[in-house]
DNA sequence: ACCTGAACACCGTTCAAGT
DNA sequence: ACCTGAACACCGTTCAAGT
């Protein structure tokens, strides 16, 4: 890549976090285009889809929950270790607005930009629940889907605005599921 | 109402009512007029904003919600009728796309459209859970918008098309966090 | 009263032309 | 190689004109 391209590539990048920041993930790129002094077309030739620039956002906190999950090696307590990645993966996917959803139709669709590493994520989640699964810290019904969703879930709540003030009390309920072991019959 | 306009507002609410099926409520109003053989500004005078015409598929729902909670007398069992509530108000909130986030903004934002009915219905919730806790059935530490902020979950993940795999099952467990009665310390 | 077309300012996509 | 403006088909909003 030509300096000049790193440069417009760099500019584009940042002012999307804000404008993202503040409007969520459809927020107009080409408001991120006047706003970075780059022609719309230019943004649209360093990243041909909207999921792709949400993506060179993204994709540093989807690295390092995957890192997280696979580094955590066999000394740590599993129970510590699935909490810990939880509440990453709740801070990380309640940064921007909508973009839980979008993680949920990535993992769905092979094509997006952003399935990859959601699906990468999803998996490093998966160990790290087995781990505590085996050790009678988590719950056997759940597989890493059902991780997702339940994190997913409690990510949501934690995005609306609406659902601030205690949210992170709510989000925990939610979480705390995944740590019941279920004793009682059906 | 004139005859001629009533009929152009039914032929609009049904054409929408599959449409948004299809699209979900970000669907274009145009499109929705376009289908109902209207002129757009038609719509618009029926249904000055969004919410407005999404409050008219939406109403019935919402009032059989609130009526299912001030109708449940007190000989019922509160832990049923409260579970019976929840059940309803995931089909309701999970009818078409984006509708949770419709009703949680909506709860915030007195000038919506759906401002009153949804108000109306947290508080019709928030009597079933009050009585239900009084009877040891639910946990103690909810108000009637952690009720709905955990029902909501529930509904987001009901409504995700890429986890309707195991939903019901999923989203069983955010609701049976209501139902816990915590006896362990912190 | 109720309906409607036209004009407007936006959006994302495509493409031919510029350095 | 990389950038850009212009044309296109959409969107929601407004308003002056029709019956």
């Amino acid at each position: 890549m030509r300096t000049d391209a790193a440069k417009n590539y760099n500019r584009i990048v940042d002012v999307a976090r804000s404008v993202v920041a503040e409007h969520g993930v459809d927020a107009s790129l080409r408001d991120i285009a006047r706003q970075a002094d780059v022609g719309f077309a230019t943004l649209l030739r360093h990243f041909p889809t909207r999921d792709a620039l949400l993506e060179a956002l993204l994709r540093a906190g989807f690295d390092d929950l995957a890192a997280q999950a696979t580094s955590a090696d066999s000394s740590q307590d599993p129970a510590l270790a699935l909490a810990g990645w939880l509440r990453e993966f709740v801070t990380c996917a309640a940064r921007y607005r909508g973009v839980v959803e979008l993680m949920t139709s990535a993992l769905d669709d092979a094509e997006s930009a952003l399935h990859a590493s959601c699906a990468a994520m999803r998996a490093a989640g998966g160990g790290l629940l087995a781990r505590a699964q085996e050790a009678g810290a988590a719950r056997s019904d759940l597989d890493a889907t059902g991780l997702f969703a339940l994190a997913g879930a409690a990510a949501w709540l934690h995005s609306q605005p609406a659902l601030t003030e205690h949210a992170d009390a709510l989000a925990a309920l939610i979480t705390n599921v995944i740590f019941e072991n279920q004793t009682k019959a059906a």
